[in-house]
DNA sequence: TCCTATTGTTTCGACTCGATACGATTTCCC
DNA sequence: GGGAAATCGTATCGAGTCGAAACAATAGGA
């Protein structure tokens, strides 16, 4: 077996043993990742369309887990007021509290365990597969708002920080989270 | 974000971009695993109960994902003689047929186009944090029977392998297949 | 022979997921 | 301004996943 071969066994693999460990807490390894998500995610791109493109799904998909969310009382959906079709998602008190239970924190540790040299290694490989499949996959790669092109940092009059595409005013905490706009500079 | 998250973060997002690749010819991720499985599993592990343990579920989950694939054809169900407790599975020729349309061919390509160095790198990093996963999950190796402890190779009269745990002859191709009892010698 | 462990199957309920059809808006363009 | 088209989200369907729990059948030991 190739080199290659065995990369994407233990991938496909691993992959599997974690979604096992996501049956936590009642919810499923999707859900999680959606709240997981909404917790990392700035104000632009708490939204279900956002989600969508980030999990790779359908709408209709996510629309439901969506659903399953709110039942649970983990999330909030609210109607945007200026453009009616879209929808403000937010994580409610109970969801930013079970955060605290989310089982990629047992990945982490293992990842800890691993030795500085060999989890440089691993995180830079693997960062570089999934820029690999992300760009022939459509998928945009969620960068963080700071970094993106758009982002205007904060001038010296104190004027807080802008996004240069959407002509909004961002806060620190927003320009340190994920965003569905980001370009990457160059 | 410590690189510990980093790794944490992409792994269950690959996991998620392959499992949604996963959906091909009629078949779930799952059904793709356990065919895959079947066709690189010896003779003592081509049944539920191996498959069960491979992929860590439920007895209840693997047995229908099993009738899944003997209503598709894909796999025969085969009661022991011996012990009628036990089920042998085997592909059908469709079944080793459709395997050539492997979803996870895609991730191999992908991994081709790492790099010689950043591939060693990532295959040995992988196999690691699989390692440490499944020994804590009591999840088996399973690795390949040659290389297992009970392992007896030719002797020069020209007398087949043997597995010294299950006292039985191994031909040539199950030696070098997947085997549960496998234990790495030491 | 009875007791117990092993191996699989069945059933249940909640959820996933793609596909498809819909329902609101909003936007564009004549 | 008004109608078509695009956008964003929801509802429904069918096959499947998945854990949990109950249930069968068989094997093996006391």
């Amino acid at each position: 077996m190739s080199e290659s071969d065995e990369i994407a066994v233990i991938l496909e693999r691993l992959g599997r043993v974690f979604q096992n460990d996501a049956h936590v807490a009642g919810l499923k390894p999707t859900q999680w990742e959606a709240l997981r998500y909404l917790a990392r995610a700035n104000k632009f791109s708490r939204n279900p369309k956002a989600l969508t493109v980030y999990l790779g799904m359908t709408k209709g998909t996510v629309s439901q887990t969506l659903n399953a969310l709110d039942r649970k009382n983990l999330i909030t959906k609210k109607t945007d007021m200026i453009d009616r079709r879209n929808v403000h998602l937010e994580l409610t008190r109970p969801g930013k509290l079970l955060l605290e239970k989310d089982p990629i924190a047992t990945i982490r540790k293992k990842a800890e365990s691993l030795g500085k040299t060999n989890r440089s290694a691993l995180s830079g490989a693997l960062k570089q597969l999934l820029g690999a499949i992300l760009s022939e996959h459509d998928g945009r790669a969620f960068s963080v708002c700071k970094t993106c092109r758009y982002f205007r940092g904060r001038a010296a009059g104190g004027n807080p920080h802008r996004c240069a595409l959407l002509d909004a005013p961002l806060s620190v905490e927003d320009s340190a989270q994920i965003c569905v706009e980001a370009e990457i500079r160059n």
